[in-house]
RNA sequence: GUGGGUGUAGCUCAGCUUGGUUAGAGCACUGGGUUGUGGCCCCAGAGGUCGCCGGUUCAAGUCCGGUCACCCACCCCA
């Protein structure tokens, strides 16, 4: 049995640790401004959760999840995506009953039995958010202005393209999906197979092909843009001149067309360039109808997901420098009395709120020296043998390459001189 | 699920074409040069199932077959 981790599942290690803790925390503040508060559903749910709210025939559910038989006999999956359980909770606990409006997050990982490549694994993170309740048009702008806001507050929006769309509502998508049929019908033999199949299945879907004769052909097919609803134009056009006051960017791409079915009239989708073939960042939209199809009453919500890994790539491409937590000061100390005393110190110190490190055996001073200066701290303490008889510890700052005595009491004067 | 590329030290890679002593380099690590002072430099040391299995051969890291893993792309998507 080899000893590794599952194919297209990753270890996070230490040092990639202290960036993900950074677009985390991020997006915990600038979510919590805006009136979030972060939920935590589980990993597993229902397969019928997911089958029901991702839709049927989408490859996520045909040939993507993770699922198993429970001891008892059901059908249990490993959640593909955040939503549908955030919707299952929503409804499960009467959130609707409580307030008119329910705003929540969530970050976490999902799992597509996908084969992996670059940007895509098996096992990945993502971040999301949900509004419950309002089916105005602010609603829709005011998700996407925050999610521009957390781009730009992790400092990679300049890498991104930010697309918007409708998809219209079921009174005017069902015409324009006829629309669409009757337009690729004449053309159906310059279409690839798989075009083919989704002219039957879903002609939306054409406008996804990247062969170059179907794009093409896609290209001079009518825009939903130009065939919504009067209902569903007006919304659109007030969710677009809200961004505009607000001054976030956006693009108009008709094209737009999301993996899971749930989506009705806004969709958004946040692409770059720099991660070649997984080119989404984020994407979410408007899902009027899922939360009365799983269950609950009828409640406009709209949301968005971002994939962590994606964000994490274009961040190290802003920022290549690491992130890395370096310790106020390092204690150096020569033979065993002394290490008891550094031992008490660093003790102290922590109490105080430093970030201190030691060695724990006696070690030479170059080498525990050389230890202070790969962990880039400031200043480093020497306690020898002297220093400890004479109640002296040495502050040595190791840019200046310059020493000072300390009293080996006062802890609180030295506190203050580390946190400079 | 399909196609292509790559697997040699902790990391990045050379060696493979043309089989031939103990498989190398740089970085990182440990010790020393300085009996108590880091970085730069010098010296030394430690570290390897050459992905795995099989075949050819007197002899395989090197050639052949298979297999697994990773990467990239198709597909799909965050």
């Amino acid at each position: 049995m080899e000893t590794r981790a599952i194919r297209g599942f990753n270890d996070i290690l230490p040092d990639q640790v202290k960036r993900w803790q950074h677009i985390e925390e991020r997006a915990r503040t600038i979510f919590e401004i805006h009136g979030y508060s972060e939920i935590r559903t589980p990993v597993v749910e229902f397969t019928d959760i997911f089958a029901r709210s991702i839709g049927t025939t989408t490859d996520i559910v045909e040939k993507e999840m993770y699922t198993f038989t429970d001891r008892d006999g059901s059908s249990i999956t490993l959640r593909p995506e955040g939503t549908a359980g955030v919707v299952r909770s929503f409804i499960e606990h009467n959130m609707y009953a409580k307030s008119p409006i329910s705003k929540l997050y969530y970050m976490g990982m999902m799992f597509r039995h996908e084969r992996p490549q670059k940007g895509r694994y098996r096992g990945f993170y993502q971040i999301g958010a949900e509004l419950f309740g309002p089916k105005e048009p602010l609603a829709d702008a005011e998700i996407i202005i925050m999610l521009w806001r957390y781009f730009e507050a992790i400092g990679i929006s300049p890498f991104l393209r930010p697309e918007i769309s409708s998809l219209g509502d079921e009174n005017c998508r069902p015409l324009f999906k006829r629309e669409l049929v009757k337009f690729f019908k004449p053309k159906r033999n310059e279409l690839c197979e798989d075009c083919q199949k989704r002219l039957e299945q879903n002609p939306l879907r054409i406008f996804d092909c990247k062969k170059e004769r179907c794009k093409e052909i896609a290209e001079k097919a009518p825009s939903i843009l130009d065939n919504l609803c009067d209902e569903c134009k007006e919304h659109f056009d007030l969710v677009k001149e809200s961004l505009e006051k607000i001054g976030t960017p956006f693009v108009l791409n008709p094209r737009i067309v999301r993996g899971l079915d749930y989506y009705t009239r806004t969709v958004f989708e946040v692409t770059t360039e720099e991660l070649g073939a997984q080119n989404a960042v984020g994407a979410g939209g408007r899902y009027d109808a899922l939360v009365e199809e799983l269950g609950g009453p009828p409640t406009p919500a709209v949301g968005f997901a971002l994939g962590m890994e994606r964000m994490l790539l274009l961040h190290e491409k802003m920022f290549p420098d690491g992130f890395k937590k370096e310790a106020d000061a390092f204690i150096a100390h020569i033979g065993s009395e002394a290490r008891n005393r550094a031992f008490l110190l660093a003790y102290e110190l922590r109490k105080n709120g430093a970030f201190i490190d030691l060695d724990y055996e006696d070690k030479s001073l170059k080498s525990q020296l050389k230890r202070a200066d790969k962990l880039g701290v400031k200043y480093t303490i020497i306690i020898g043998e002297e220093e400890l008889r004479r109640g002296v510890l040495k502050v040595r700052d190791m840019r200046k390459s310059l020493e000072e005595e300390m009293s080996l009491e006062d802890v609180k004067k030295l506190a203050i001189k580390l946190k400079i």
